[in-house]
RNA sequence: GGAGAGAUGGCAGAGUGGUCGAAUGCGCCGGUUUUGAAAACCGGAGUGGGGGCAACCUCACCGGGGGUUCGAAUCCCUCUCUCUCCGCCA
């Protein structure tokens, strides 16, 4: 959600915000026309809530006076039937200013971030400008095995019968395969608790409607989530632990001196990938079902554009120990999502297809959830609560960071060398083989 | 699943339908006193919406939503959450 101010003085803002993400701008002028007669309308019914008010004083006053002078019980009986009909006319204000307002909030939680200055402007993934690359792809010296082929040959990864229990887009991992992904995530998690100062926590992966409100995945994408529950009570399955995270301080206002949190957290991401349908249907790389390593930052506003610099270079970091070569891009105002004002996406080499690809994606949402969410902290003990900004980031897609160390790090028997600071968590691990210095999944 | 109890300001905890936005205690902030501190005493402190250049005015908020009433923290309905006991369960 937007500061109000957009939807009235600064209305221009809006339009051009809009205009840059190629969000509808029609938009515009309806939500600035409802904030307009919003307003009139409270105005008109507080002013009657006021008269309503001093009456009521006034009666209680009369009546408490009745008892010794029946003049006076008289003249309440007179001021009840009179300020009834206030009453009326405040109701059917009221009534007014509900269906207004409702509007309103609907519309307002509809209306996707303004972009920050240096995004970049553009219409898709097309116009993203690249940050920043690390590492050098490997050449190979035999034609490398995407990691469906290699992942079914090794017996680690089990789309068919994933199929048969679940689905499209659902996968086994097994063994070796089941091995590495819990390893992947064991690093990422010490590694950002260790190294990065974030806070592990293990939330829940079913949430309220609120929650999903409060980041943003509601009301505009309820057809992305999967939605769960029992007949008389409603959860949605997290799209990302984002939500979970950001929401744990849902409706607080946290006191000086408590800020930043920083916190991460493993957990399994559903996403129903409507609209998807034909895209990426090989393979790892769409599932309803994936693992993923989350970071969230509540910072100061001052402190937002510093430390999404930082939460990127966190993620990169599990690339960089993994020798896995990444480019990272500015997003460009068309391809950023709904609650971003700028977004980083890292994109991992994937030498089968010859091509980088998304594992993670990292944003400041500056105070847009926190206003949703009410999420506000106290500058100073007797100071007024401001609105935090909030940030989110992949430390990274699990899945993803499987399918690049299968690609990059095979060779031409079909093993999969083991990157070095993954050895402690896989060490002595059945379907791994230790060579000298080395350690290989065999299957 | 069954039976019961509860939800009030940062915390604890009062509150016959009529100056209750809310007593009191603790905590917090400012001051007096003190060499300094403590204690004591005095004073101040909620959040959001709307109007106003401002001082300030006004509305709403006692778990959420709805209702009764001239008037609701207080009465009614409903939902959510918490606690206790029994049953079941990783």
């Amino acid at each position: 959600m937007l500061d109000p101010k957009y939807f009235g003085e600064a209305v221009g803002e809006l339009e051009a915000g809009l205009k840059r993400r190629n969000a509808d701008p029609a938009l515009v002028s309806r939500i600035a026309e409802l904030s307009k007669s919003r307003k009139a309308l409270i105005m008109q019914g507080d002013a009657l809530k006021a008269k309503r008010n001093q009456a009521s004083q006034e009666i209680g006053a009369l009546k408490a006076k009745a008892k010794s002078d029946p003049a006076a019980a008289a003249e309440a009986e007179r001021r009840m039937v009179e300020t009834r009909a206030i009453g009326d006319e405040i109701k059917a204000i009221d009534a007014k200013l509900a269906e207004v307002d409702g509007e309103f909030t609907n519309l307002g939680l509809r209306i996707p971030n303004i972009p920050h200055a240096s995004v970049p402007n553009g219409a898709g993934a097309d116009d993203n400008v690249e940050a920043r690359r690390w590492g050098t792809p490997r050449q190979f010296s035999f034609q490398p095995l995407d990691h469906v082929t290699l992942g079914e040959k090794l017996g680690i990864l089990d789309f068919e019968r994933a199929g048969k229990l679940s689905g499209a887009r659902f996968t086994l991992y097994l063994g070796a395969g089941a091995t590495l992904e819990r390893a992947l995530i064991q690093f990422m998690l010490d590694l950002h608790t260790r190294q990065h100062g974030y806070r592990e926590v293990i939330p829940p992966f079913m949430v309220n409607r609120e929650s999903m409100t409060g980041t943003g995945q509601l009301p505009k994408f309820e057809e992305d989530l999967f939605k769960t529950g029992t007949a008389d009570r409603e959860l949605f399955l997290i799209p990302t632990s984002e939500v979970p995270l950001t929401n744990i301080y849902r409706d607080e206002i946290i006191e000086p001196g408590k800020l930043p949190f920083y916190l991460t957290a493993y957990s399994p991401c559903f996403r129903s990938e409507a609209g998807s349908y034909g895209k990426d249907t090989r393979g790892l790389i769409r599932q309803h079902q994936f693992q993923k390593v989350e970071l969230v930052k509540i910072v100061e506003p001052e402190r937002s554009y510093d430390e999404l610099e930082k939460m990127t270079a966190n993620a990169e970091k599990v690339l960089e120990l993994l020798g896995l070569p990444y480019r990272t891009m500015a997003l460009c105002t068309g391809d950023m999502g709904f609650s971003a004002a700028k977004t980083y996406d890292i994109e991992v080499w994937l030498p089968a297809q010859s091509t980088y690809r998304e594992i993670s994606s990292c944003s400041n949402c500056e105070d847009f959830q926190a206003r949703r969410a009410q999420i506000r902290y106290r500058p100073e003990a007797q100071g007024k609560p401001r609105l935090a900004h909030t940030l989110n980031g992949s430390g990274l897609a699990v899945g993803r960071t499987f399918i690049a160390i299968l690609e990059n790090y095979q060779d031409e028997k079909g093993r999969v060398e083991i990157p070095e600071p993954l050895h402690r968590y896989i060490e002595g691990a059945p379907g791994f083989v230790r060579e000298g210095s080395k350690i290989w999944l065999t299957g």
